[in-house]
DNA sequence: CTGAAAGCGCTAACAT
DNA sequence: ATGTTAGCGCTTTCAG
């Protein structure tokens, strides 16, 4: 095995070609001020012809960044949605929305699991911070929502941003409006006349869940329609929890035309609850769904459902890590990014 | 902003709680030998005491691993499977496997995507290296079969893995068996009667294409069965050739019962055909598909499909790769995946 | 079996 | 506007 030790091209190389300092090239690569113009080119140049790229490992060691973002996921949740091969594509837009805009910054995305509910989040992120130090942190759902780690993140001074998570508090807050978004749902179905439209709740341990409850709320008054609680079945995301709200919300003595529901699995559910007790979709029972991964488009019938701009939401989150350690202010407005209302066939007219 | 460069706690404040030198609490944490148990005893207790986790970098720069595998995936590719939404998780099964075998042994996946048609493949390749220094690179299909990206690994002297690459030559090999899993798939065609079974191939690019080809004219000729050009298909995994190549297998004099698809995405092509023809799947024309992306189970009917080990395959990837850092030998065969034929309702006796 | 010294490639702080 | 110096936190030599 040859020495690997050493790096073919380093910033010496680099200075040496172009003869000038170490220094001088270290502020050409870093767009740093008071380098005449002229030996920033000739800088350029060697760095091309030598092929010169920095090592990370180095930059992080002897600077103070690391352009190293790192991504902090559920672990359990998103192993599971692996593990199903049920195409829930969370992790691929996440991927597709922040590896590519940390591409653009040269910086670098690096991706962890880590389990909420372990007495051992504080040291398994520990562990990922020590070893990475990374410039800024991304917390997926429902890490933004847990004061354990936002905690953590604020006392070791590192940027954070909280995808999903609406609270104000320590932090970037990037959301879409799930409160409007319920609402656009739900007055959609109103519009197909409906009226009586259930509501699935997601799990109370994400703060969105509340606001999407909230939006349904507030659609159902506008309307002047009943809201009362026998309308809400209380779900947690999983497809269990969706067939006991649903069958719980079609059975009532004035039964429900028409379901919001909290995520796609649970709407899946509602579908198969509708099957079972021969009602035809949408003929019979209406259905809107929240998030529309791949399985809403595939579906019988297929779900009109919410999109959550995953991708969007995960640049913006890494745009504003990136740029906080550049020096730039803080934006002073939570980032809230649209969402969009996917009509397909499982919503039609009220028959009833 | 707070000082963020200098570690909280490093090698330095190990060592001076465990009352050892530096050099010997490296020992301890990198398990080598000549220190005394009692002695790493005390070390140990001190890592833990104080929350000690190395920094990557600086084992990076003074050391000659760097505790990361670089994952290259084909950009075009990838991109376009997350813009699409449709749920093609092999950015999400190389996840599981990979990251969580690299975790198990201290090391991270890094994650990059790179465009095999482009001229720079070299540039962009020498620049993650240069900035990452790797200790081995996991090639996806169809990186493993292009020889300027093998031979810049050989040339690096970067142990790099390819997965779904069967020829021999450098690096380690890793796939399942693309042959004799076609023959499978023919086979359970025959073995319900089919005498016409159409095959539809991937694009040349993909060494695993040819493969699978072999095996589909192994499985008719044991059978008896023409294997003859006109029943071949040929396909680049493009729906799109997936609609040109079903088409005319239905339209043969002599026409094709049954198809067996190189991927999921022509096989919905063949479905979307025998649709617009008026032919009932699978009545009329039985169809098997290769991948089994979660597109394969939502499908009406449900594709019946060889499922890939994509998971295990980068496991074993990253075992290998991290192997070969430590010294070991290198394993004297490729590695050979078992797959998976998923039966669901495309597939059905012959009517004819 | 253990320790001391040197240096990895870069940036920060301080000259000039 | 540029160069010099001193580390960053670890591993690799090499001495004992």
């Amino acid at each position: 095995m040859p020495h690997t030790r050493r790096q073919a091209v380093t910033i010496k190389h680099v200075a040496a070609e172009a003869g000038v300092s170490l220094q001088t090239v270290s502020r050409v690569i870093n767009n740093e001020p008071n380098v005449r113009p002229q030996v920033q080119e000739r800088v350029h140049a060697a760095v091309a012809k030598l092929g010169y790229v920095p090592s990370l490992a180095a930059r992080r060691l002897g600077g103070s960044r690391s352009y190293l973002i790192l991504a902090l996921n559920d672990r359990d949740r998103t192993i599971d949605g692996w593990r199903s091969g049920e195409g829930t594509d969370w992790v691929d837009q996440m991927l597709l929305g922040g590896m590519l805009k940390c591409a653009e910054h040269g910086y670098r995305m690096i991706f962890e699991l880590v389990d909420t509910h372990s007495a051992h989040v504080e040291r398994e992120i520990m562990a990922a911070l020590s070893s990475l130090r990374p410039d800024g942190v991304i917390l997926t759902p429902p890490h933004g929502d847990n004061p354990t780690i936002t905690e953590l993140l604020t006392r070791q001074h590192i940027p954070f941003a909280r995808i999903g998570s609406v609270g104000d508090g320590a932090g970037f807050s990037i959301s879409m409006d799930d409160a409007h978004a319920a609402e656009v749902a739900t007055a959609h179905l109103i519009a197909l006349g409906h009226r009586r439209v259930g509501f699935i709740t997601g799990s109370d341990e994400y703060a969105l869940s509340g606001a999407r409850l909230e939006g349904w709320r507030k659609a159902m008054r506008a309307a002047g329609r009943d809201d009362s609680e026998e309308l809400i079945g209380r779900g947690d995301f999983t497809f269990d929890s969706g067939i006991a709200a649903a069958t719980a919300l079609v059975s009532l003595a004035d039964p429900a035309t028409a379901i919001v529901a909290s995520n796609d699995q649970m709407a899946l559910a509602a579908l198969h609850v509708a099957e079972a007790r021969g009602l035809a979709v949408p003929r019979d029972l209406s259905i809107v769904s929240f998030d529309n991964t791949p399985v809403a488009r595939f579906s019988v019938p297929p779900l009109t459902a919410i999109a959550q701009p995953i991708a969007a939401m995960t640049a913006r989150a890494a745009e504003l890590l990136i740029e906080a350690k550049q020096g730039k202010p803080d934006p002073d407005a939570p980032s809230v990014l649209p969402f969009e209302l996917v009509v397909r066939a499982s919503t039609g007219p009220c028959d009833g």
